[in-house]
DNA sequence: GTCCTATTCAAGGACTCCATTGAATACCTG
DNA sequence: CAGGTATTCAATGGAGTCCTTGAATAGGAC
C-alpha cells in the first residue's frame, strides 16, 4: 500500500491547476488569452484591474504552467501554454452552465436579452462558407483577428462597424462572431446590422470553439 | 457596453466550479466518485480524513453543483452530478500532466516504478475482448464493480487476488484494471500474477476512461 | 419511546488569498 | 548614459480556506 502522504501530495499538485483557475479575474484572463497572446497592460484593461494586480495573477498562472511569457521589446506578452488549457476552460464553463443554477441569471445580467437575435451554428456557418454565400465579420479587436481568425472572415472591430456599414455587400447574408458565447461584441454587431436592414446573425460561440473544432482558420494579417 | 460589475460577477460564478476542485482532498473525492456513488464514511476512509471534514468538503462540492446526494436508509450516498464532471476532472489531470513539471516525480513517488510493468491500451483490450482471448480482472473494491465495470470483467478485489489465483485459467492472457492511471491496485495485481508465472498486463488507464470512451460496460452485479 | 449510527453543524486557530499601494527593475529611445 | 515606459516586487490589511473538536440531528432498530 502506497503512502498516504505521497497520495495527498500528488492530488495537491493536481489541484494546483484548479487553483490557478479558481478566481474570477484569472478566469477572465484565460478567456481573453484564448483569443491569442496579449501584453500585461492590455490584459489589465481587459479585466478592469490595476497592472500590478494583473501581473500578479499572470504570475500565478505562469507558476501553474497554464500560460507562458515572451518578451518582445519593452513589453511582455502572455499566451496560453497550449490549446489544452483553452479546452479545460471551455469544459469548466460547460460544467458551470449545466450545474450552477444562478449562472443563467448572471449571464443575462451581463449579455442582456438575446431572444431577438438570429444565431447560426458552427456547422451551418461551415456549410455556408463552403458554398460562399455569406459574409463573415470578425468584430473583435484587431490584435485578436491578427492572432488568428476564421478563414475568409473580414476584420471589422465593433467600434468601426457603424462607419463601415456601406462596405458590406447589401445583398449578402452577414454573420458576425467574436470571442465566444459570453462575448457581446457580436450581439451588438447583429443589432446594428439589423437596424440597417441587413440579414444578420451571430455565430453561437466564438473563435476558440471554431479553432478547437479544427475548422479552417487563418493566422496573421 | 455591458457593466463591469456584471461581467465580474459572471466570471466569479464560473470560477466557483474551479474553486470546488481547487483542493487536494476534494480532487481525491471526485476521483473516487468517478467510479460510482459512495457513502460519506466510505469516502472519508478513502481520502484518509475525518468524517466531519469529508462531509464539509462534500457539501462544498454540492454547493458548486459537481455532486448530488441521495439518502438511502441511514446513509447518504454522494455521486457525480453528471459524467461531464468526470470529463472535467480528467481534462484537468491532463493539463497538469502536460504543464506541471514536478508532477512526474510526485507520480512516481506515489505509484512507484512502473518500468517492469506490461500495459495494454484501451483499443487493444477492446479488440482482444471482441476476439475473446483475454481474461479481464476488475481489482477495485466490490462496490465500484457493482456500480459499473467493463463488460465481461470478473470482480477480484485486490485483497482477494492471492487466494483466488487458481480460479484464473492458467493459459489465458490476463488484463487487470482499476480506477485509472493514478490507481495502484492493478499494478499490484500484475506483479502478483507475474510472480505466479501468468501472462499479465494492466490497462493503461481505468474504468472512467473506458466508460467515457463509450466502450461496452455493464452496470449492477 | 430509547438507543445507535451516520451525518451535519458551529466555533476556533493557523494559514493562504486578494486588491492596494509605493517602490524597484528592466528594457528601449535618443 | 539619462529619461521614459512596461512590468514586477514587497508589504499590508481584510477576507476566505482548512482541519480540528465537540455537540446537534435525523433516521433505523429494538
Amino acid at each position: 500500500m502506497a503512502d498516504h502522504a505521497a497520495k495527498a501530495a500528488l492530488f495537491d499538485a493536481l489541484a494546483e491547476s484548479a487553483k490557478a483557475l479558481a478566481n474570477g479575474r484569472r478566469a477572465e484572463l484565460i478567456d481573453v488569452l484564448s483569443q491569442g497572446e496579449r501584453s500585461v497592460e492590455d490584459l489589465a484593461v481587459e479585466i478592469d484591474q490595476t497592472v500590478a494586480n494583473t501581473s500578479q495573477h499572470l504570475q500565478r498562472l505562469l507558476r501553474a504552467g497554464l500560460v507562458r511569457a515572451r518578451r518582445h521589446g519593452t513589453r511582455i506578452f502572455y499566451d496560453l501554454s497550449s490549446p489544452l488549457v483553452s479546452t479545460l476552460w471551455r469544459t469548466m464553463r460547460r460544467v458551470a452552465e449545466e450545474h450552477v443554477e444562478e449562472l443563467e441569471q448572471l449571464t443575462t445580467a451581463y449579455v442582456g436579452d438575446r431572444s431577438g437575435l438570429n444565431t447560426m451554428t458552427r456547422d451551418e456557418l461551415r456549410e455556408r462558407l463552403r458554398a460562399g454565400d455569406v459574409v463573415v465579420l470578425d468584430v473583435r479587436p484587431p490584435a485578436e483577428y491578427a492572432a488568428g481568425h476564421i478563414r475568409g472572415a473580414v476584420s471589422v472591430p465593433i467600434g468601426d462597424l457603424r462607419a463601415r456599414l456601406l462596405e458590406i455587400d447589401s445583398g449578402a447574408r452577414v454573420v458576425a462572431y467574436c470571442r465566444g458565447s459570453y462575448c457581446v461584441y457580436a450581439d451588438e454587431a447583429v443589432r446594428l446590422l439589423a437596424e440597417a436592414g441587413r440579414d444578420a446573425a451571430r455565430l453561437e460561440d466564438g473563435f476558440p470553439e471554431w479553432a478547437s473544432a479544427r475548422l479552417p482558420v487563418e493566422r496573421g494579417a
